[in-house]
DNA sequence: CTTATATAGTACTAAATTAGTCCCATAAGG
DNA sequence: CCTTATGGGACTAATTTAGTACTATATAAG
C-alpha cells in the first residue's frame, strides 16, 4: 500500500495536535488522552522525535514536550524521515548502499527521480498546513512559478 | 523507510526490461534469467500484473508475457497501484474506510493532499521514462507549464 | 490425439518487519 | 526526599511480506 508505519502516522498526529492548540508544553499522558493513542506508544514516538530535535523535552514535574520550532518551519517530510529513517521507495534509491542487481538493471535513475519528487512533496507541507483544517495546498503552484522563472 | 514492497520493485524492473528491449513476448524463465530475479517470484509478479491487464499473457509453447500498452502509456503509478493494492500513505487517506480516530484527529485533509501529490508524481512517470537511461525528468516542468496556463 | 511448454490460481511456510509493552535510570520541582 | 516526568533500551507479540510448491488449464506442434 506504500504505507507509512503507524509510528509515523502517530508522530504527525501528535505534532499536529501540538501545532493546532499551542498551549506550550504537553506531557505524554496529556497527548495520549487527547489523541486516544496508547500512552506507551505516545511516549516512544516522542522520544524518537526528541532525539532529532523535532520536539524539545522538559523533564521533571510540569515537564513534557513542545515543538522545537514554529509549526510553519517543521515539514511533514522531516517527521517522516525521523520516524521511518529516511525516504527511499526502493533499495536502489537510497543514498548509501548500492543495489545488488544494479548491473542487470535498466531502471537506474528512474527511482531516484521519483524519490526526489516524493521528498519534494513531503518537504513542502508544514505542520502549520496540516493543522489548518481547510488546507488547500497551493504548494504546487508556488513551485510552478519558481521553476517557470528559471525556465525562461 | 516509506518503502515499496520488493514485489513492486520487481514489477517495475521486469516491465522496464520489457520496455527497453522490445522483442515482443518474454517467458517468465527468460525474464528471470535476464533480471536475476528468482523464477517463482517473477512468475508471481507477472501473474498479478496480468490480472489488471498491465501485461498480456499468451499461454502454451512460444507463449509468455508482453506489455499490454506502449511503454509511454504505462505509468509507474499504475504498477505500484496494482502490486501494492493502492497508493495510500496512511489509513486516513484511503478512499474507502474511515480512520477510527478521525473524531480526535486534527490532521484531517492534510494526508489526502500529500497522497495526491505522491500519486501525481508516480502517475507522471512512464515506463518509457524509466527505460531511458539518461532520463531527466522534465515532468515537473511540463506540469508547470500546464498549471501556469490555467493560472492565466 | 498426444505431448511438451507455458501461464493461472491457490495455498502454504518462512522470514522480516513493525507494533506495542515494560523496566529501570535520570532529571527537576516542591 | 519524594513525586512527576522523560531517556534509553530490551523484549514479545502481531502483522506483513517474501518466497515456494502444487495442481489446473490453455495451446502449439508433431
Ligand atoms: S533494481 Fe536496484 S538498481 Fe535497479
Ligand atoms: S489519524 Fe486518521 S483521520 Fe487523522
Amino acid at each position: 500500500m506504500l504505507r507509512l508505519s503507524k509510528l509515523t502516522d502517530y508522530g504527525v498526529l501528535l505534532m499536529t495536535h501540538m501545532a493546532a492548540s499551542d498551549s506550550g508544553t504537553y506531557s505524554a499522558v496529556a497527548l495520549a488522552e487527547a489523541t486516544r493513542v496508547p500512552l506507551p506508544t505516545v511516549s516512544k514516538v516522542l522520544k524518537l522525535l526528541s532525539r532529532q530535535r523535532l520536539v524539545e523535552s522538559i523533564r521533571g514535574p510540569r515537564g513534557g514536550y513542545r515543538l522545537a520550532r514554529s509549526p510553519a518551519r517543521i515539514t511533514v517530510g522531516e517527521i517522516v524521515r525521523c520516524l521511518e529513517g529516511g525516504i527511499a521507495l526502493t533499495e536502489c534509491s537510497r543514498d548509501d548502499a548500492e543495489c545488488e542487481q544494479a548491473p542487470f538493471c535498466v531502471s537506474g535513475n528512474g527511482w531516484k527521480r521519483i524519490n526526489a519528487a516524493v521528498r519534494d512533496a513531503l518537504g513542502t507541507i508544514s505542520l502549520a498546513d496540516m493543522a489548518e483544517p481547510d488546507f488547500m495546498p497551493f504548494f504546487r503552484l508556488q513551485r510552478t512559478i519558481q521553476v517557470t522563472e528559471e525556465l525562461s
